[in-house]
DNA sequence: TTGAAAGCGCTAACAA
DNA sequence: TTGTTAGCGCTTTCAA
């Protein structure tokens, strides 16, 4: 038999009167804490069934002080690589009673500030945040908050607590050992509109480095306003090879518009690696399949996810430094000879 | 000069001292509730900013009844539609003061029971959540919680309260219609190993039901476990002709592992769509920029989250009967002649 | 092992 | 326009 349509939400008391059991001793039982034996814990758990009862962590939350909920706050959930570092963060948090709550923030400062705001007034046990640069707003919300803030994705830069992730200076300056080894000379590059993209013009900057350090200059780019689609890739590539015909080498801000421009390439009959070069950057499995596979570097979402996650559920200790750098890693592919 | 670390977390109170403003005025101030003069305003929030207060919404929460969150407890994250769905909820629930939180039950019941738990306990304003199939318990839960409660994605079915979403049944019909319109006979079809997925299946059911409307049957199917990629969908398009080589049409339950199949059939050199015709679902846009566009059908996924937010934000009524059925929209692409 | 009292930080309702 | 009082539903603390 289904219990009636309840008018008045249910409370703890509910569960007390129809169990004759005291309230404490039912909150006890409803969160295994303490001793009870187990004839009033059954029927407790008894009634509390019966009823339907769901606890209420509102009022638990505030009678305690105390809320599992652990703040994520990332730019974008389209962009193929959150779904994995959420990944790996709910996988980590799994067995910890911690419980992450999303907050999106569509790459805006201020609306990551309002996201910010908003999670930090349920007052979660920890804040993972996506990149290092923040509001000065920002920054002082999460100063002020007094618990664990873990900026995720990026290491060059100054944590406010800990930093998980990897060099992006670094993964562009390797990427450009590899193409530079390859013995291509004529490189571009084609990426989103800077300034909100923190991590690509880290990359970008990296990569350049490393070329001007081999004496090679950056021949061209273009770069593109809003989502990545092969559409996109397609397009801007077919651009720049307009403009610079005498490119041997594209190196694409990541992986699907690198694939939108692999597949227009091979549409155009352009022998790949052999007078083109291609490399993309994250490590996309999605796009595992294509006739080819493009190289690429693999930004370590899951564990970086996971790394973070452990650390705001205190199963690793804070690095004395506040920074924990993992290594990118190079996927060659088939599109760099 | 920044405030230095607070021992003890701020509440009304101290904006309250340090404005000479009583706590409930600082309390309207905060909320944009009531008349408050200019002047008293403009104290409460200097003081407010000054200590860098962050209101608690737990304790807001508690006294009020009322707390702005919507539940959103959908199947998967990396499936590339719940994105969309998503954006359309958090598009229209962003001028309502509400704010989507979202649970994902990787497609299991039980978890689905969990993850429901957990949010019903922080007493949301409404809950939606993905097809119309849940456990006993799950629907006890969500008829007792006594807030509107919005399934999506599936019509086809008995709402616990509020449906919106498409037929797959009737998109699956549909589909075969177009198909046999364009002289297919010899019918294959792809999908995820089914129970979990209850909308492909019930697509499926539409599909062989109008072949069989015409006399046509399903000549094979070729079912897989596990995620959707492009490679899946090569693998299981070779096999299936492999088993049997006198198809002419493919139809696939997503489009990810129809674009994989689209890859690997051009590579193979089949003529497409004269020999071979294929068809996927969802019409996801990732995917635009492929040499050929698969045909599909449009899910409706942002018109779904749109709808099914302003039902539970009280923008629209909820209808007599509690179905909102969108139309399936057959798109063409290049893979049907 | 169980229970009683106090109070978490805020807002509804009412009073001034 | 501002302030006072009571209490939201639970858990902490202490006593039995």
């Amino acid at each position: 038999m289904t219990p009636s349509r309840p008018r008045r939400p249910l409370t703890l008391r509910d569960v007390s009167m129809a169990s004759g059991v005291s309230e404490m001793t039912v909150s006890r039982v409803l969160r295994n804490r303490g001793d009870v034996s187990p004839a009033t814990r059954e029927k407790v758990l008894t009634a509390a069934r019966a009823l339907g009862y769901v606890p209420n962590k509102i009022a638990g939350g505030l009678a305690s002080q105390r809320v599992n909920l652990v703040a994520v706050v990332i730019p974008s959930l389209s962009n193929l690589v959150f779904p994995d570092v959420l990944g790996g963060i709910s996988a980590e948090l799994d067995d910890t009673g911690l419980q992450p709550v999303v907050g999106v923030t569509h790459y805006g400062p201020a609306r990551e500030e309002t996201v910010l705001y908003d999670m930090l007034s349920w007052r979660p046990s920890g804040v993972i945040l996506a990149g290092l640069e923040h509001s000065r707003a920002s920054r002082a919300m999460l100063e002020a908050a007094g618990i664990p803030v873990v900026e995720i994705m990026d290491v060059d830069g100054d944590p406010i607590d800990t930093a998980v992730g990897i060099s992006h200076e670094r993964a562009g300056a390797e990427m450009a050992g590899h193409i530079l080894g390859a013995g291509y000379r004529r490189i571009g590059f084609i990426g989103t509109h800077m300034p909100e993209d923190h991590r690509a013009r880290k990359r970008l900057a990296g990569f350049e480095r490393a070329l001007g350090a081999a004496g090679v200059p950056l021949v061209a780019r273009e770069y593109y306003q809003g989502g990545s689609s092969l559409a996109k890739g397609r397009e801007l590539t077919e651009r720049i090879l307009a403009r610079e015909p005498g490119l041997d080498f594209l190196y694409y801000s990541n992986d699907l518009i690198g694939a939108g421009g692999l597949i227009w390439a091979r549409e155009q009959g352009i022998d790949i690696p052999g007078k083109l070069g291609l490399a993309g950057f994250n490590g996309v499995d999605l796009l595992d399949g294509l006739p080819m596979r493009l190289a690429t570097t693999d930004a370590r979402r899951l564990d970086i996810g996971r790394r973070a996650a452990r650390i705001v559920a205190g199963k690793d200790p804070r690095p004395e430094d506040g920074i924990v750098a993992l290594a990118p890693t190079f996927l060659p592919g088939d599109t760099i000879r």
